[in-house]
DNA sequence: ATTCGGCATGTAAAGGTTTACATTCTTGAC
DNA sequence: GTCAAGAATGTAAACCTTTACATGCCGAAT
């Protein structure tokens, strides 16, 4: 070689600089560096059958929620030097299936899913020796995958304790959704949050919506063919809080004198709606961090650990909630 | 082999079924289902010095803006069998450099780049060899990379032009900023309309604001100190007319009845604000697919092509544009 | 002086494809 | 029946590392 060493000393030099003598190390990165030597992955990745990416599935790519768990995925992959692959599944079983092509044929160590289940090519072949994989957003049941997540049992618990100390009694609950997990735990949240409070649920206030802002509108709107109505409505997610304001303004009720509201996970408009929503915060940027973190933890052979890492929501406080003029106390 | 052929027919029989005989590949094909065997991908792009991965790279990957496009080009590339890498540069050289090692150590094959400028590692090392890249959102100055966005200046013309047709005389910018390529365009489409239709242009109706929310918002205040108000305002993005909206519900007027208000983006948010913006929608999809497309083919080895490929925005009509009550025709 | 241990380096195999080239087989024409 | 041409298949090199093992060297211990 150019350095006047072998071609297995310059891989040690380089990888392993602790088993090479110093004057020959130095000679090697000189070299490098005069010849703009620059080591093939792929080379090196067929003889350690390692690739150093990580393949991400997500249902919807262009979800606003993602984008920020992207950002943190990204930074803790990058800052240990892995590469990040995204797959947008769109929910379709045999794009799920494609995608493990980057598994099966080694060009990806590990999987993130953000899917809520196993990938459809993997459950198909249960004989398939699975890759390491993390779940965030919504965990997969039953397969001992560890999952990192935003706690939504206590943020609903503290949006709702939110409201009760603003003087609400009354509070309604927008998103009832009997198959949905996240769905679920919030609204176990808010009961916990009632129930501490000692105060009893109407069950005329607990609402189906399935999260869209179209139903969190109509949900509104069959609310008010009640007699008694709630002051204040605790919704399952933004996107339905903000169909209960276009609801209740085009009811020119005025807000949040008249009734208050709370979303959770702060989208990214939630600033700009009118009145701007008070909500709980996903940390979404953390979630991504720690997922990635974990998931190259179990790369680096680290047994997988606890089963569920569970963040804190943060309580943003904005304008659609207001103390219950209604309330005496 | 099991299929009691060489190594090298198999390799044949899957990628050049042309090349050998019906019988042979249909008994490879069986013996591959039967062993499930897959092939190993970096052996193959060890031997073809090929990756069939695309690295993005962009200065924020969590801009809303962004999601959409990363979905065309997901799209695209998955449509033809690659694999998309992001990279999250924040405009820090060193992370623009670090990217590169993809593509010296072969784990791409091409760019796709939404940093308006060339990634710093490579215009710092003059000598290397460029790989394929092509350019989103902001052109590259000077570097001869083929460009994919929206037709700025035309589709400000589209939306002052309609400004106009509402009858609207005095027509206010906001978001004159020397330096930014892209603001330029729009405000040479908005001058081209106004010359058009004749109409001349108050130099104080012409307002600089670098594209934030709060420089629109500032940008309006400063107007009111003015003798001399516009009936409508069409702003650089829809960041800006957000801005102008916050600033003028501030003063109690009455939106859009008091006064139009004209976007352009069409971000997600542009609906939920009140009153919704009327805007122009940037096709972000059509944009992402398009370049992905593009960068594939001059892979392939298809000549680079046209400079410079424009698609058109697109009116998005809502409720922040009226018709001028003290126009009289 | 001999042997041993330990360190630095070299040698060569292995990793799984693709592909140029060599070989064998098939087919049809004479 | 021979031959030529062309098709199908096999052989082996190449792609570029990493790493187990072998070698060589030096100093220290016996």
């Amino acid at each position: 070689m150019i350095a006047g060493v072998s071609i297995a000393t310059v891989s040690r030099a380089l990888n392993e600089p602790g088993k090479v003598a110093d004057s020959t190390r130095r000679k090697v990165i000189e070299a490098v560096a005069r010849t703009g030597y620059t080591t093939n992955a792929m080379a090196r990745n067929l003889r350690t059958r390692k690739s150093n990416m990580i393949l991400i599935l997500a249902p919807d790519v262009g979800d606003p929620n993602f984008s920020n768990i992207l950002v943190g995925l990204e930074t803790a992959a990058s800052r240990r030097g892995y590469g990040v692959l995204i797959g947008n599944t769109r929910n379709d079983p045999e794009r799920e299936t494609d995608y493990l092509r980057f598994i099966s044929s080694n060009q990806a160590d590990g999987i993130i899913l953000l899917t809520g289940h196993l990938p459809f090519g993997l459950s198909a072949h249960p004989g398939m020796r699975l890759p390491p994989m993390v779940a965030i957003n919504e965990p997969v049941p039953d397969a001992g995958i560890p999952f990192v997540g935003v706690d939504n049992a206590e943020g609903a618990r503290v949006a709702t304790d939110h409201l009760i100390s603003q003087g609400h009694r009354d509070i309604a609950f927008i998103g009832h959704a009997p198959g949905r997990l996240v769905a679920g735990l919030r609204e176990t949240g808010y009961r916990t949050a009632m129930a501490g409070a000692g105060l009893e649920i109407d069950p005329r206030f607990v609402l189906e919506a399935d999260g869209t802002t179209e139903s969190g509108r109509a949900a509104t709107e069959r609310m008010f063919v009640r007699d008694r109505l709630p002051t204040a409505f605790f919704c399952v997610n933004d996107a339905t809080a903000l169909g209960v304001i276009i609801a209740l303004t085009a009811r020119s009720y005025n807000l949040p004198h008249d009734f208050s509201i709370m979303g959770f996970d702060d989208i990214s408009y939630a600033s700009f709606v009118s009145p701007s929503l008070t909500t709980m915060k996903q940390p979404r940027l953390q979630i991504g961090e720690a997922s990635m973190d974990l998931l190259l933890a179990m790369l680096e052979g680290e047994p997988a650990g606890h089963r569920h890492h569970l963040h804190r929501a943060e309580l943003i406080l904005r304008n659609s909630v207001a103390l219950n003029r209604k309330h005496r106390p």
